[in-house]
DNA sequence: CTGAAAGCGCTTACAG
DNA sequence: CTGAAAGCGCTTACAG
């Protein structure tokens, strides 16, 4: 019984004792108020370092009927852009305060439900989710009936009154095929990504925009969806070739895709950019390393991380939810691999950040 | 006032009331008891359902003295290496029952420190920690000393007594130098990594007794501390190249740091592989799709934070802190960056695994 | 500025 | 198999 644990809980009870105060005195204390005389609040943070006394936040959260935990859960961890936009979402509460945990969902909507009841039984104040693929619409519904705010990062949960932070793929795709056709591009196709993807979708719409605005045709534009990986790219682009008036540059869905689409090429004796247009999303951090460096739309998953957690906040802070969307800054990031002449002055103004 | 939450929270006590029986029976019910009659049984579940109740952790753990929430504590969760250990370990944890919750440190100490005191406010059972560099050997000793079991992950701590999980660090370098010699090198150098680095030190040694088992004299081998980043990686084969006896292969800290080398060594016009051997450490993902495709030493992280998991686990249960040590098995993952064929079968093994 | 008392939502013996 | 009572470690009015 005794070797159980190597000493005995201490708590408020022993503190209050050991600095002749009451309860109360310490709790105050412990929360920082100035209400509290400073000599007894010395006298009190002696006993506490003394006894090595540690705060028990469950207890307290209990008696508050708020937590200051949050929560984030994210579908992909093993993917550095989702864990950038963790590490963005982290770093904004834990200034704030709060304390964040992560929950990894590995793209599975079972293993995401389980986490979204853990979530709310540990009593979250607020929850950021990337959604796992094939999300039902209503898998936040519970949640937020009751009452805990909830943001949506990065994808969109089409049919929910949700908030959410994404970026502006609409026009990410747009800038990129708007580069291409200024290439002298004719003949663009859309590459890669699973077809029932909402973010691949938004894609989707800004490329056939910016292709009708260039005065082509979106309807005989090329779109090959496949699984968002480079073999997924590669496939996609072998496909593309073997048809009758093949393209001469792509827009794909990712970095990833692009990569693949790269490699496919260069199997093929093809070199990406003056031989064929390649152009990415995302600008992961292996973008600027890759061979040839890619050409990308620039999304700050950091940045909407950072923001997404503040709608949280906002919300928590307001006791109320808020549905409201965020629809970040991209940018098109030239480097080699869509031809013409890479702009280092560009690409350093995005990498920066990172150090 | 009642706007700030939609519903008012549900307890036990409601549901007792609605099924006739008392909190007792509704907290059995909870647990899955089988001392509770099935009918009665299916009548709590049935007004759990109804009226919506969510179970409160906080509350259960209170009295309990024991909770089923863990932690882990990862020093660079945008570093994808550390995301697979993060990913194992969550895995283990979530299906044994607990509540895996996972935390960053960005490789900041002074956060890491915070961390570990939330966690602990917290009432974690255990705690995985991938500590931060420059942790000091006592940072993990109040948590240590209240019971509570932790493990090291990835890098030890040099002086504490606590369990670890790492990989072989010693005899990755040693198949590392073993091909490189088999290939027929006699001037290998050890390039990249901090020089106050415990794992590099650990790879150190591998490299220098592998060397003098083959006959080289490990003190005249090239050892060249740098950042491990391709930046760093890049500078130390620039300056291994400048000596006057330059090595003609190099086993690097890690896989980031062979990127550079490779990157450096193009440059300058020379292949990697064929007119210089280049090995990494770690195989991360980007491994097999560099170019040229990098031979390294295959650590299975995920494996290892499942590991790291199953010793957490296993201290939870007998109550007392464990000290043991984990040496993970590396195996050398043969591709194009170090000469000679590269034999498809060995790579496709390690692969696999991540599917 | 400080103290006594009640209560947050559960679990845990202990009766029955 | 079920119920009444106490208690986990805090916070929160409310007195003084």
């Amino acid at each position: 019984m005794a070797q159980r644990k190597a000493k005995e809980k201490v708590t408020i009870i022993e503190i209050a004792a050991a600095a002749g105060v009451s309860k109360s005195t310490v709790s105050l204390v412990l929360k920082g108020s100035d209400a509290v005389h400073p000599e007894t609040r010395d006298r009190v943070n002696a006993a506490i370092r003394e006894l090595g006394y540690v705060y028990n936040r469950g207890a307290a959260n209990l008696r508050q009927a708020r937590s200051n935990i949050v929560g984030m859960i994210i579908n992909d961890l093993t993917n550095p852009f989702f864990a950038e936009l963790a590490v963005g979402i982290e770093r904004s509460f834990q200034s704030a305060g709060y304390v964040p945990f992560i929950a990894n969902t590995a793209e599975n909507p079972v293993r995401q439900a389980e986490v979204i009841k853990l979530m709310r039984e540990q009593g979250v104040a607020g929850l950021i989710v990337s959604p796992a693929r094939g999300t039902p619409s209503d898998a936040l519904d519970g949640l937020q009936a009751a009452g805990v705010p909830v943001v949506l990062a990065m994808r969109r949960l089409p049919g929910a009154r949700i908030s959410s932070v994404v970026p502006d793929n609409r026009r990410g795709a747009r800038l990129a095929v708007e580069r291409l056709v200024e290439l002298g591009h004719r003949r663009i196709a859309f590459l890669g990504g699973y077809a029932d993807s909402v973010v691949r979708g938004e894609r989707l719409e800004g490329f056939g925009a910016a292709l009708a605005d260039a005065g082509l045709d979106p309807e005989r534009a090329l779109n090959i969806a496949t699984a968002p990986t480079r073999d997924g790219g590669a496939a996609a682009l072998e496909s593309a070739l073997t048809h009758r008036e093949p393209p001469t540059a792509a827009l794909c869905f990712n970095d990833i895709v692009a990569f693949g689409v790269c490699l496919a090429l260069r199997r093929r004796g093809l070199q990406p950019g003056p031989d064929f247009g390649v152009i990415g999303f995302d600008d992961v951090q292996e973008a600027v390393h890759a061979d040839p460096p890619l050409t990308t739309i620039a999304v700050d998953s950091m940045g909407l991380g950072e923001r997404a957690a503040q709608m949280v906040l906002k919300m928590i802070e307001a006791g109320r939810p808020i549905v409201e969307e965020h629809v970040g800054a991209v940018h098109l990031v030239i480097r080699e691999s869509c031809g013409g002449p890479a702009r280092q002055g560009m690409e350093k103004r995005t990498r920066e950040r990172r150090a």
